[in-house]
DNA sequence: GAATTACTGGACTAATGAGTCCAGATAACC
DNA sequence: GGTTATCTGGACTCATTAGTCCAGTAATTC
């Protein structure tokens, strides 16, 4: 059974609603708890009953919002991926030169790529591969391949300037992308660090906009 | 309760062995199949039961064997990780060329790196992290730290060859199994490709060798 | 006030899975 | 043969958890 084949119950509303609205702010309640907790432990690792519990709703109540446990895990997932849309990524990038833009990119990047939610949602993904491809869809989309967009869209603006040559952006961002990641995420995705220090983001970033300059820099 | 926490029941043999001894041929027909188990499907997906049927041997016989799931794991991510160790790694490589020879290593880490056990690995790792620190560490000093180490002798006999420059051997090793996994191995962790192709495989080979060329070749 | 729908809390079902127990068989040692 | 320890297969306990059911209560429309 996949996320989407069970619809949010009651999802069509009459013209004149009868009886007792749903109440929003439970809802949301909901999706908060679920997003947090399905962050913190995995799939697996969470219970409806917490859910309902970290929400301050009954279970039933959880029921009566969402069809089931993937559904509600869709959403969660949706929600924490909108919380680090990359949205305002390149507004505050001044326009000084090439490299001292670049890194003010790569360090916001760094830290959407190098930050807790950003890892754990990583593993949340990876615990539910099997059952949840649709997960990881939702998440490539407006995560990553956002960023990606955004980054090419950078990168083309100083191709266009003279100042990088690069025959393929495409393969440029991701190149950004994974020399950020570096080596750090992975350790901590095993959990063999247990936080990514301020130091290591710096160090990445400085590596990073080194080597990317040294190969595209004109 | 950790991995380590609880040894193999009767691990100490006494000097004159009483009774009938212990079969070691189901020994390692339980780790194998714990080992194709696990990496299959995890260490929540996998059962007890699963194990014992597919070793062919009672549930009873496993713990008898081993004390616990945990320990079992661990014994069996070691088994992995040994068949996988790049030992051979550097043997046939056969100094034609820098170039040639970098690609030559870069081929064959890329497919210890791609592999399918290897992705299954480093999600097993990932799904356990939080129970299992100690399996990370096994496989990261038997596989990618002992991988590290073969990177650097490769890099520092090339340094002295006067073929490269590299400030820091360590970072550039680094550097290389950081682009040679690129991107598809995290798309293929979160099962957003299901295979990774021996085409993309030679394009990771290639785009790496030729980074690194311009980045370190004098 | 009547009908309708939502929320609560707790009991409930059904499935799964780790680990134990036991009786009988088997293989080694003395 | 007697002793000791392993192996089998199946029954068993115990805990967890997804999802349901229900009786009572709260909010909203008509």
């Amino acid at each position: 059974m996949t996320a989407t084949s069970k619809e949010n119950p009651r999802k069509t509303k009459q013209k004149t609603a009868r009886g007792r609205p749903r109440d929003t702010s439970k809802n949301k309640a909901i999706i908060n708890a679920a997003s947090r907790l399905f962050l913190e432990k995995g799939f697996d690792g969470t219970s409806m009953d917490d859910i309902a519990k970290r929400a301050g709703v009954s279970k039933q109540t959880v029921y009566s919002h969402f069809a089931c446990k993937e559904v509600l895990c869709s959403e969660a997932i949706s929600l924490a991926v909108k919380r680090y849309s990359p949205d305002t990524a390149l507004e505050n990038v001044e326009e000084h030169s090439l490299e001292a833009d670049l890194r003010a990119v790569c360090d916001k990047f760094a830290r959407l790529l190098l930050g807790d939610d950003s890892v754990a949602m990583a593993n949340l993904l990876v615990t539910s591969a099997p059952k949840g491809l649709e997960f990881a869809k939702i998440y490539w989309n407006a995560g990553p391949q956002a960023m990606h967009g955004k980054l090419q869209e950078f990168l083309q603006h100083w191709i266009d300037q003279g100042a990088l040559s690069i025959g393929n952006t495409s393969k440029a961002a991701d190149l950004l992308s994974t020399l950020l990641k570096g080596k750090v995420h992975f350790l901590r995705s095993i959990g063999l660090i247990d936080t990514i220090s301020e130091k290591q983001i710096q160090e990445n970033v400085e590596d990073t906009v080194k080597i990317f300059l040294k190969l595209y820099g004109t």
